[in-house]
DNA sequence: AGGTACATCTCGGGT
DNA sequence: ACCCGAGGTGTACCT
């Protein structure tokens, strides 16, 4: 990783036009093509930047990151800091609680997003993408789970869009929705409802704990 | 800004538990508060960051980084470099082509968008939001026009919230819409003309140039 | 290569 | 404070 400080002037022509004026960054280029302009402010986002692949031009003066039709121009004034550091692979990042975590545990236990509710499969295919469970319930009716950690509008339409494709295209005459998130927006729930869709808040904790009926049954 | 490159582990808490195990990587801390971890690979993205406004401790060994109920730990364990730049401010990006100079450039030359198109207001209020140019056609009926960069089916399913509630809640009978963008994506289409939404790619370029009359006159 | 959905999305504007 | 939409979204996964 090389880490340039510099007083600089940043260029990008692609998807849109943009233009940084001369001023004091940090300019961050990664061993796999990543490159990106900070300022000390300006919080998460770098000011400017480029994806990977790319490809890095040095020439005295300037670098110049090309990727397809964009263009990252890095026009240097002034370098206070050039280093470079080999650092390897470092481990990718182990996470607990994102969405997939929340599918296993309610795959497992299906039953919390509706009463007798039995799971068909996870990642049901529709022919424009994935319902995240299928399940049948007591009546062996059918019910696509859309699954979010924030239950949001755009949750509602999404799921909307695969109970049309589903009872369109499927051959199921009826498949009823469930949206389950560890927490729902008001106006998400009203336009769910509005659509006959139900609404479950599931607990990520208590779903933990389900799946450990040991610990359950001490902890009482 | 300071720049800390060392071996450590971090552990993140919060909206989700991550942990990173001990490698060679990048700290950043900007003035701000904001605090990135970074490899040398794996793109734009840190692999662990806090966003401002945080409260940074620092002791021996260690760095923890607070913000509400997260908390993000970086352990170190061996620093192979600790600097710090005072770096002033930075000014920000100008930016140009982004979707606010389309809805400019069109709610300036409605038109572009359909025959005989007269603007009634840009961001014309829903109680779910505002539609971004509202107007009347040649017959003083209602249009409604959805701006976007690249046209996709969230953007379909945007304006079709809206015409939804324009007719439902506002009082208007009717209101066509019309998804105007510089590309629009051939699934997005589809939809949008099966729910009687017209599809309107329009070229930044030529709006731009019929701002400046002169320039076409003479360019002609 | 294109489409779809997730993200600790981030960030800014409005109410 | 919450809600909503834009983003050069980035990124992974699948077809």
């Amino acid at each position: 990783m090389r880490l340039i400080v510099a007083r600089c002037e940043v260029r990008y022509t692609g998807r849109l036009t943009a233009v940084l004026p001369e001023a004091l960054r940090l300019v961050m280029v990664k061993s796999d093509g990543s490159v990106m302009v900070h300022a000390d402010t300006g919080g998460y986002k770098p000011q400017n930047w480029m994806t990977p692949p790319t490809i890095v031009e040095e020439e005295p003066g300037s670098i110049v990151v090309r990727k397809n039709e964009e263009r990252l121009e890095i026009r240097i004034a002034e370098v206070l800091s050039d280093v470079t550091h080999d650092m390897g692979e470092a481990a990718a990042l182990e996470k607990e609680g994102a969405e997939a975590e929340l599918q296993e545990l309610l795959a497992d236990a299906p039953a919390f997003c509706g009463e007798g509710l039995r799971l068909v499969r996870r990642e049901w295919p529709t022919d424009i993408g994935p319902v995240d469970l299928m399940c049948r319930d007591a009546d062996d009716a059918y019910v696509a789970i859309e699954i979010k950690r924030v239950g949001t509008i755009e949750a509602v339409e999404q799921l909307t869009r695969y109970l049309e494709r589903i009872c369109d295209s499927q051959g199921l005459a009826a498949c009823a929705g469930v949206l389950a998130a560890q927490t729902i927006k008001p106006q998400a729930r009203v336009l769910a409802e509005s659509r006959g869709i139900a609404c479950v808040e599931v607990d990520i904790d208590v779903l933990r704990g389900a799946r450990e009926p040991d610990l359950t049954l001490f902890a009482a």
